[in-house]
DNA sequence: TATTGTTATACTCTATAACTATA
DNA sequence: TATAGTTATAGAGTATAACAATA
């Protein structure tokens, strides 16, 4: 049935992310990582030493939110908040060598789930997809 | 900075939805409807008569999720559930003569909201990525 | 004065399970 | 037996406000 709703793009990036979301944590399976904290832990591996500060403004969440997404990581040896000499405020975010080698697996996962799930768009969509996505975040996205 | 979850399509659809969130919310103002209680109040406009169940499943949430946004419209009298001589199990909903009269002026409102938001997209590109989002929506929103 | 990490709190959205009354 | 609407409940995810320690 034909519906306003489909025009509007709002509304259909909410559909579609709600499937990639689902998808996602079936994916990951029980006790698998959820999307935010496999985000976070992505940057932390990929920028080791980053505060809790940096992190919360590169993932676009607030630094309240950020702290039960670092203590999960913690608990599951994924990361350390380590202490530095001179500053006693900060306590940069530093990925063990558990955290890095998990990262990579999970990747490997997170990309399988992609390519199975947009397997419904042929290769040349799937990347003006994402370049759409990309053109929209950078021109809306604050800072 | 460069990192995996740039190249993730669901990581960035996840980030420009909460853009497009945030923005529907501003722009509809305090009090005013959310999203899915205008998504709702669409399709009750579109389709009167429809019942919860169908309404539900139309908009892929379940059926308890839906009791607090008829509750809602209802209250703001927008729509009415309505009673069926010869089935007391069903109460299609109606929308009422100001649902109608609000739903035209919301969408406008709605419309204006993504046409601002989306100009940072050329008109070409708005329809691409409307097009691209429905063909993955078809292709694996489940039933 | 401003910033870092943190706690407390609340709100939105969604889901599961179970109930009731009906069909 | 199955379905429509409902309630209760919980779990993610996010946000705001405030605070202590520190810069």
């Amino acid at each position: 049935m034909a519906s306003a709703l489909n025009d509007l793009i709002g509304y259909n990036l909410k559909r579609a992310y709600m499937v990639v979301q689902a998808d996602f944590r079936e994916t990951l399976g029980k006790g698998g990582l959820t999307a935010r904290v496999f985000s976070a832990l992505t940057l932390v591996v990929e920028q080791p030493g980053i505060t809790q500060s940096d992190l919360a403004r590169a993932l676009r969440i607030e630094r309240s939110g950020l702290v039960a997404i670092v203590d999960e990581l913690e608990e599951k040896k994924l990361l350390k908040r380590v202490s530095v000499p001179g500053n006693r405020r900060v306590q940069p975010l530093r990925p063990t060598a558990a955290g890095k080698k998990v990262f990579r697996s999970v990747l490997q996962t997170v990309r399988g789930h992609e390519d199975r799930l947009f397997s419904v768009l042929a290769p040349e969509e799937q990347v003006q997809l994402l370049t759409l996505l990309k053109k929209f975040r950078q021109g809306t996205e604050k800072d």
